[in-house]
DNA sequence: AATGTTTTTATGGTATACCAGACTTTTTCA
DNA sequence: TGAAAAAGTCTGGTATACCATAAAAACATT
């Protein structure tokens, strides 16, 4: 047989699919940041001819899209960037709160006190360089810390589930900017909690966590008008998601 | 103009992708049940053939079935019908028990009087004729009563993402029957969640329906060997899902 | 000039064709 | 006879072609 040359051992599960899933994903929560006024519209032709593939593997990637209600698809219309209401928002953080507050509750049974460890390892990171950090590492430290309370739950659905929801609110977190009083009063929360289930009180723990998302609930609520108006409010108006 | 006869003014809205979704998907959930043995690969082609379409609408909604859990793509190997492991459904319990008790905890606030009375009706529905109702009612109506909870909650995310859950554990159930002792353990749990209810007591209502739902949780752990193993047990063996 | 109608065009929905990898069967050689 | 290799087939992945509808543009009529 003729020499071969292996071009591409690359994994054999890839496909351009799965590929594409998470590019357009992420160019749909990019876009839905700083191009709040820019076109909904995704045209399926003139992504394929961006991507250089047929539109095949992108309506299928829409399709899952607009399953996870990323994307609208109206029929012989054409299919639009969901934009999230208020309301829609809100519910994410109630439903997020519900499943954090039971993940507590069971990583109190569940995880080792060396998980723990773990746990306040990203929060003692906050505080000591809140100051200073950046605040995308501020943010992600954040998440970081709560999705480790999902993972610790030992339940992979709370933090699927959760992790969905992350996902949604991406697009919202990025005009998100730090707001001290909030974050210091976030960092002391996050003490809190620890303490909690270190301490192995489920109600206690799972009752810190609820309440804790829930104050993002109320403050997402009071401050929406500013939030969602201002143009270029990009570090004067501030919602901060931890 | 030559004179045209108006065929379909059918909704214009309408697809044949839409329409595909949910027969696929029903049969899905049908066969999972009575067919535990039988074959798992969906062959394209074939649903294409049967259902008389071609094959790009049926990937399209086996896309979405993957999204939301009910198949497997594994690529260049087919599609299967995902079975749910004990696992699984134990963390869609647990992840239902989260939202619902949460939603509880909100329809102490926002729900009415009236609602109440609403819900009250489903729970009574099951003491009255609990011994001569048929199994698929009985469930049916609990159903009805923790889905009616969910809405009370007035938040709308709770309620969709439970009812994700609740088809999918949709299949588990119908293998399901009553049983006696955990069906009147279960009227009277309904009752005392909407006494809780009604008194606007939040924290005893979330805990109630928590508690509730938690123990089927135990109770499916406990009794899932003979459940997954008797072939035949439709009527002898039990889990029941309310 | 304004409005209603026709024609064009752009875009999504669907069908089909073709390609590539995986599984099965057959063949070949030790 | 058994194991390895090769060929064939089956099935999913991708590309492309075609159709129908809806939006836009051009046109005509008043």
């Amino acid at each position: 047989m003729a020499s071969e040359i292996k071009l591409k051992p690359i994994a054999t599960d890839f496909t351009i699919k799965d590929h594409l899933y998470e590019v357009i994903r992420d160019h749909i929560l990019s876009i839905d940041i700083y191009a709040m006024d820019e076109d909904l519209r995704l045209d399926e032709r003139q992504l394929a001819k961006q991507l250089g593939v047929s539109r095949t593997p992108i309506r299928e990637v829409l399709a899952r899209l607009a399953q996870d209600g990323l994307v609208e698809i109206q029929p012989r219309k054409g299919v639009f960037i969901h934009r999230k209401s208020m309301g829609d928002i809100l519910d994410m953080v109630i439903t997020w709160a519900a499943l954090e507050s039971m993940a507590a509750r069971l990583a109190t049974q569940v995880a080792s006190d060396d998980d723990f460890i773990l746990l306040r390892r990203f929060a003692l990171n906050n505080t000591a360089s809140s100051s200073e950090m950046q605040i995308s590492e501020y943010s992600d430290a954040n998440i970081k810390f709560h999705q480790t309370i999902l993972e610790l739950s030992g339940c992979a659905l709370l933090k699927t589930t959760a992790d969905q929801l992350f996902m949604q609110m991406a697009a919202i977190r990025r005009r998100a900017i730090h707001e001290d009083d909030r974050a210091s009063r976030s960092v002391s929360d996050h003490m809190q909690i620890i303490d909690a289930l270190e301490a192995r009180d489920a109600d206690l723990a799972s009752r810190l966590v609820r309440e804790h998302t829930m104050r993002l609930h109320d403050h997402i609520k009071s401050r929406w008008m500013v939030f969602s108006n201002s143009e270029d409010a990009s570090d004067s108006e501030t919602i901060d998601f931890e």
